[in-house]
DNA sequence: CAACTATTCAATAAATAAGTTGAATAGCTT
DNA sequence: AAGCTATTCAACTTATTTATTGAATAGTTG
């Protein structure tokens, strides 16, 4: 084999994480994993798609080994094969949002709608800010996510029971707020909820995943294995 | 625009990144640029591709941001738009080669047919080996991507141009070869010559873009701006 | 073992991507 | 201004990808 020939061939292969990453409901899955295991029906759920054209997407990042399957009874179980899955899209996707205009002008428009002041702090500064006992954590995505795997010190309260809970929040500390990651939103509604309501609320700009990725302490770490 | 319109439109503007890297042209040459801008025509002949196709990979890139052109002359160099475009590549690399077993099998195999030992080092492990002075360093790449940025203490042999030089090297020290990065293999082929004719020599696993990575030190860093 | 649930497969049509060919364009040189 | 070089564009053909639909399959439950 000559060297054409190999680098066209290595290059080809290569070639299939890229494009098994080249679909929009394929990115949107991926998010969704890292979060920890689904099934295919939630995650046709999640993302608007058929069962069917879930389970082909699927097919397509099986086959190219970026995510793998167990069993729960009629149920099967898809995750990431490893982290290094999602921090490879999450490359992309810092990327994508450097250089992409229509991305950011998305993003920040429909942000605007939750009429939310645009701080959030990132992994650092929320780690500071926990070591100074400064804030309240909360994580508001679904209970089953939180209990996977959470920020350290972080208290569950899942979006949808926000309003309900939001008495047993103090009004004396500053309430942070973190979902899945930058295209959830559950931690933008979460934040313009307690604005609403006189908390002094922000956000943090990535989610969970990146946290795990600085090497910050978690409990109950079981995201992805 | 509801959530889930915000969802479809913002993963598939980011899907754009990762369909601009899914065709094993364009992953090439997104590995020549990182060594410094080419022109068409030098894409071209180093891919084997016509210049009317190279040029239709390289608006492609080029939509997606990823690159970006200067004139020269009569000459349109293309360019990376920044380093990260390489290491959003290199992520997906990694991940590939953790993987994907085709793609293991080939380069495992092509590399035996350099019949050099399989050793290499990789950018920890020369960093500290230049700072103990224990080795000669070669730069096997072109000239002009040496003159470009090369690492600290380096010296250019251009690979072709080998086997005419190595009589001027010292046959004392051991020699580490390094090239443009993993699918290259002129360090391979300077490996191999070198053990033949008698020389202690291994290579560095990846290449020039990974070592200016790490925050190594670097003489003329003009790679990429 | 029949019925059920969850999931995958196969076939199809439509959309998108890739390479070639020849024409057109942009900038430079004489 | 003509001729040249490098590059891009447009049209065409072929290949690949995506979503849908209905059938098939795998495993569980009663």
């Amino acid at each position: 084999m000559n060297k054409r020939e190999f680098k066209d061939k290595v290059y080809s292969e290569l070639a299939k994480v890229a494009k098994a990453m080249a679909n929009p409901h394929r990115l949107e899955i991926i998010d969704l994993l890292a979060q920890g295991p689904c099934s295919v029906e939630q995650l046709a759920n999640y993302t608007g798609m058929s069962v069917a054209n879930a389970s082909q997407h699927l097919q397509t990042l099986k086959n190219a080994k970026l995510v793998q399957i167990s069993r729960s009874g009629n149920f099967i179980n898809y995750s990431l094969t490893s982290e290094d899955v999602f921090f490879a899209w999450a490359g992309l996707r810092e990327l994508g949002l450097e250089y992409n205009a229509e991305a950011q002008k998305l993003i920040r428009d429909f942000r605007k709608g939750y009429k939310s002041n645009m701080n959030a702090v990132d992994a650092d500064e929320l780690a500071r800010m926990i070591e100074k006992d400064e804030i309240i954590l909360l994580d508001v995505r679904p209970e089953v996510e939180y209990k996977r795997g959470h920020i350290h010190s972080a208290m569950s309260i899942p979006i949808e029971k926000l309003e309900a809970h939001i008495k047993k929040l103090p009004k004396r500390k500053m309430i942070v707020a973190y979902c899945r990651g930058p295209f959830c939103f559950f931690a933008d509604e979460a934040v313009a909820l307690l604005q609403k309501k006189g908390f002094n609320a922000v956000r943090m700009d990535k989610g969970f995943p990146e946290w795990v990725d600085k090497g910050y302490p978690v409990e109950n770490a079981q995201t992805i294995n």
